[in-house]
DNA sequence: ACAGAATGTCCAATTAACGGACTTAAAGGG
DNA sequence: CCCTTTAAGTCCGTTAATTGGACATTCTGT
């Protein structure tokens, strides 16, 4: 019996290899800057290094992702690109939040970005520029990283359920370490933005930025993307919550 | 013996499902603002019902694609556009090419496309809009189509060698029915267009509509993408060829 | 309310994917 | 410069995962 645990009991059959690829898929988008190599994708995935190879050189030559033929490194494709220009007419949360990111980083001067839900990770999926002179760059557009990892990320996750919370958590464990965070400080911070309504933390790579976010709830009620506000110092947190609640 | 053919003698092995959940990705890609419905990707794909059904299932549970809950239609989902914008960096073709297709399009007055190979597909990347108040927009960005349809698409595969392209007609052979198109005229067109040096034709669907295409080469001298341009009337074909040289 | 057509599900047969072991290529260090 | 280490890439027998024929269910139009 390979299959070391049992998972999630309401699994889906007969789809093994594409749960896989896809698994791959999202590992690589999570490191697209620096490129993935063969032993760390297979290590970050639980997967192994034959099966990896094999699924990378036929997502290689359909054009999803591409190697680096110096470094071996492997990055998204040109036709990830294409889907995602295709796809993006049906999804318009970006031009829906355009306003109001812009009145928000018109109010603060600071820089706002916008995080959705993507199963168990958060993808920035846009950022509007700020006037303060000092900007914060805390997150590029595309970038992904495990739920609770980032200030909008952290309050999509305090949004939600206690059980999925859980869940979550969970499943993410095993990658927090990469980003110098543990399940139980998220835990913690999840709790404490519960209460306020919001999420905010200190980054913790860069000391003196601050940050605050808020989630957005879709018709029924569940939260699904955040707001959030990146600053150097901790200046007005009350009047961003009323600014995003007009959305 | 299921496999009606061998297909390809340089296939690959041990990624069947991966390969089919890409070509059903592709051909909602293909149809994504109508959306596609179960029997229609079974039939476009040559696969069967319930392994489209199974693959589709799990491509919607992570969120490749999604199924609008009243038509049960499928459209490519939230995922690809994410990992779109992830990709996006790696991707610099429209930034280097905005400048041209501006150029372009003042002089003209006319929209500028910007299509891109993608395997048998040509994908439109960006369009630019000129200022003549007659616009014909042909192409959407994000628009997929077999290689051959358009002539943005056209002018690249007649770039291509003689070889590569029986290849591709052999391939899509199938496909171009929908389109209204057959590969023998394709190729008619194409061999044309390998004389003057770019494609032009005239728009099937509207009458009065003409357009010229001229590929991109890589450093290689491998063609991979398409400048092309739209006009209701046939002025100017030369002064395009200039232009777009420069690039 | 019914027929036709679509989506969705099940499960035994079989094949396609898996992964342990091996080979080849590239870094790194003495 | 050669030798060690580490990573990438390949092979192939085993077996578990995928397949697809047949059936159930839901929707659509008249």
């Amino acid at each position: 019996m390979p299959r070391k645990s049992s998972d999630e009991p309401g699994r889906l059959t007969g789809t093994q290899s594409i749960e896989r690829a896809l698994l791959l898929l999202r590992e690589i988008a999570a490191h697209n800057r620096a490129g993935s190599r063969l032993l760390d994708l297979a290590t970050r995935t639980s997967l192994q290094r034959p099966t990896v190879h094999r699924m990378l050189k036929c997502l290689a030559h359909e054009g999803m992702v591409q190697q680096d033929a110096d470094t071996h490194r492997y990055y998204l494709g040109s036709m990830a690109f294409e889907l995602g220009l295709t796809a993006a007419p049906r999804f318009n949360l970006r031009e829906l939040s355009h306003p109001g990111m812009v009145r928000i980083a018109e109010a603060t001067g600071d820089t706002v970005f916008l995080t959705q839900r993507s199963g168990p990770d958060a993808v920035c999926i846009d950022r509007h520029e700020g006037t303060f002179p000092i900007k914060t760059f805390t997150l590029d557009v595309g970038m992904r990283r495990p739920l609770g990892v980032g200030t909008g990320s952290l309050a999509i996750v305090a949004a939600l359920t206690d059980e999925e919370i859980q869940n979550i958590f969970n499943g993410n464990q095993p990658r927090y370490e990469e980003y110098g965070v543990s399940a139980v400080t998220l835990l913690t911070q999840a709790k404490k933005a519960q209460k306020l309504g919001y999420s905010m933390r200190e980054a913790p790579t860069l000391a003196g930025v601050r940050s605050v976010g808020h989630a957005i709830r879709n018709q029924a009620g569940t939260p699904f993307a955040a707001l959030s506000v990146s600053t150097i110092s901790s200046r007005m947190t009350e009047k961003r919550v009323i600014e995003i609640a007009a959305l």
